[in-house]
DNA sequence: GCCGTTTTCGGCCCGACTGTTTTCAGTCG
């Protein structure tokens, strides 16, 4: 039993608990073990056998003896007393109700005890047929929100991709800033601390406008956004709506003295906020979204922004990517934060394509928009003939490739040799105007360069049904960075693919692993193989694994980052870009770096091109 | 059910909004 499903099960009898009417705090001990289980990047399963050293288990902050005990029976019989008690009680379909609006665990016992609805299509059964409303709360209106609530949870019940959620985050910044009075717009909650696909937008507005005693004429205009499909609710200073597409949206207008906090706050996450609060009761202060308080006299101890809030709870500033009380707190506490990774970090970018198979820009387009986004060197890597349709190169198109790619690099140099960098700066300049290197309000310079930049020849080389590369290896002998990927045939079974792509990575040439998982970030589809192996033997091989930027393209997760970390893999950072660009889209796959605790040391393309190569698998 | 620079017992985060209430329970983030 995997920790997923260990998570999952401890999750559902959480809510089962809920339901019952059980003590919540017991609750909330079950919810938190479940969630300290998934961020383990080791299995449990092998822990929790009898003759497993028992004080392993323990050792996880959140389990005590009694949760232990509940893993060793899921691990030995897929179940436990508890559990098995409670789903005889109620329907697993109950669960599922839980995720409708208005729908807590309390109006599921009450659906359940007084009209033995137990799942959706009886729910909503129920409500048409007017049923609902002969129970208490329950009136015309709730069950107009109900059914509503339905359709669209069958309508559409995914997440939003990180890129998508930043493009309508901005969208709706935009409506409201022009609001006078209102002079920042801010997102926070899982977008600001970068989780890869976000459930709703929170955004935070402030300004003169906010003020408790005028702000209702900006939430006035909020309410009446134009992009609004429903509004949700309107209260003293919070607007809730959703867009057309179902995204839900929460603006929050908040007095600039107490920005900070009320950041700090809506970043969340939920469980780190509940820690810091905890923190802040032991030294008799209490933290709310408008401010840090004394609780003997209700001063305010810090309140304008989060760096005062952090360090009057004598912890030191955590980046957003870091909340989600996963040791971060007890880190800043001791000083011990990484530097966490910035775009600044990146030096390189070593998988792109151009208009020779499938992308739109030609070499030279590529490494200008490279300089201009402060870019030392990087790899172009076309795909190999496999990929009929992106129009893949064969041995010989490849081989010419190369002697362009090798000719461009040569141009650059002697641009670099007579003009010893205006001419750079006149690239970076000519495209600064329309590229936002930007991450999250950090605005980056790009410095004048002290080496020639590098245009590496490469190729993204298709892997075969068994394991083979498509094209023959003096072909790739050639070719300074050979990023091997699956491309295909997903449908195999795990151990198939796990099979074809290590007998891959033993090939002498391969020197970057480069998407391999099948993983579709919104489609909650198993991996198409297994990782940990893969990274494990990666690791031994000394073959680089590529963390590919670009949100729908990303194959690692956090904890397959973190677990790369431990393993010692050669870990680079690639856009993918098929466009110059998508060469922006690495500032999304920094953040996931971010929160995987990674810094600029975990990354080879970090470093100077010279040094970059030096690192890379030692061919024949 | 977990946990311990006040503790092996007695705590366990905070506030806003909704609906249907005539003072509040339930939900949400």
């Amino acid at each position: 039993m995997d920790n997923i499903t260990l998570a999952r099960l401890l999750d559902e009898t959480a809510a089962l608990l809920e339901i019952d009417g059980a003590d919540p705090f017991r609750i909330r001990s079950y919810r938190r073990a479940a969630e300290a289980i998934e961020q383990q990047t080791a299995q449990l399963a092998p822990l929790a056998t009898p003759d497993a050293d028992p004080k392993l288990l323990l050792a996880i902050p959140g389990i005590g003896k009694g949760m232990a005990a509940n893993i060793r029976d899921l691990v030995a019989t897929g179940s436990m007393p508890l559990r098995d008690e409670l789903m005889t009680k109620y329907k697993p379909t109950m669960l599922e109700l839980l995720r409708l609006p208005g729908m807590g665990p309390k109006t599921v016992a009450l659906v359940w005890s007084a009209l033995q609805v137990g799942d959706i299509d009886a729910l909503e059964a129920a409500a048409r047929a007017g049923h609902l409303n002969t129970l208490p709360r329950m009136g015309e209106k709730f069950t107009a929100k109900l059914l509503k609530g339905i359709e669209d949870y069958r309508r559409n019940s995914s997440r939003f991709r990180i890129d998508e959620a930043k493009e309508f985050a901005e969208r709706i910044a935009k409506l409201i800033l022009a609001f006078p009075g209102i002079d920042q717009v801010t997102p926070a909650g899982s977008l600001r601390r970068g989780r890869e696909t976000v459930g709703d937008l929170d955004l935070l507005a402030t300004g003169p406008a906010c003020e408790a005693d005028v702000v209702a004429a900006a939430v006035e205009h909020v309410a009446t956004l134009p992009l609004i499909d429903k509004l949700m609710a309107r209260g003293q200073n919070k607007v809730t709506f959703t867009l057309r597409n179902n995204l839900q949206v929460d603006v929050r207008l908040l007095p600039r003295a107490s920005y900070g906090a009320a950041l700090q706050y809506f970043t969340g996450s939920k469980h780190h906020n509940v820690a810091l609060r905890q923190r802040a009761l032991k030294r008799g202060l209490t933290l709310s979204e408008y401010a840090l308080l004394r609780l003997e006299d209700n001063a305010i101890v810090a309140a304008a922004s989060e760096e005062e809030i952090y360090n009057a709870l004598d912890l030191d500033y955590i980046p957003p990517e870091l909340r989600e009380n996963c040791g971060e707190i007890e880190a800043a506490a001791a000083h011990t934060l990484p530097k966490l990774i910035t775009l600044r970090d990146l030096r390189g970018d070593l998988h792109m394509h151009t208009v020779e198979s499938d992308g739109t820009a030609t070499i030279l387009d590529m490494a200008k928009a490279a300089i201009a986004r402060g870019l030392e060197y990087i790899a172009i890597t076309d795909h190999s003939k496999n990929l009929a349709m992106t129009n893949g190169l064969d041995d010989v198109r490849a081989l010419a490739h190369i002697r362009r790619i090798r000719e461009v690099d040569a141009e650059l140099a002697e641009l670099f040799a007579q003009e010893k960098g205006p001419q750079w700066l006149r690239y970076r300049n000519a495209k600064a105007g329309d590229i936002r290197l930007t991450h999250y309000g950090e605005v980056i310079e790009p410095q004048p360069p002290t080496a020639a930049f590098r245009v590496l020849p490469g190729i993204e080389v298709d892997i075969l049904a068994e394991g083979e590369l498509d094209l023959e290896d003096a072909t790739l002998a050639q070719m300074d960075i050979v990023v091997a990927s699956v491309h295909s045939r997903f449908d195999q079974p795990i151990d198939v693919m796990t099979a074809r792509v290590l007998r891959a990575l033993e090939n002498p040439y391969v020197n970057i692993l480069g998407h391999a998982t099948g993983r579709k970030v919104l489609k909650r589809e198993p991996y198409a193989i297994d990782i940990t192996a893969i990274l494990r033997r990666a690791a031994e091989l000394g073959v680089a694994v590529e963390h590919n930027a670009a949100p729908a393209r990303a194959d690692l997760n956090d904890l397959h980052l973190r677990l790369a970390k431990e393993l010692g893999v050669k870990l680079v950072i690639n856009t993918d870009a098929h466009a110059t660009g998508e060469l922006d889209q690495m500032h999304h796959g920094i953040v996931q770096l971010r929160r995987a605790w990674l810094t600029a040391d975990d990354l080879l393309n970090t470093r100077r091109a010279v040094d970059f190569l030096a690192l890379l698998r030692k061919r024949p």
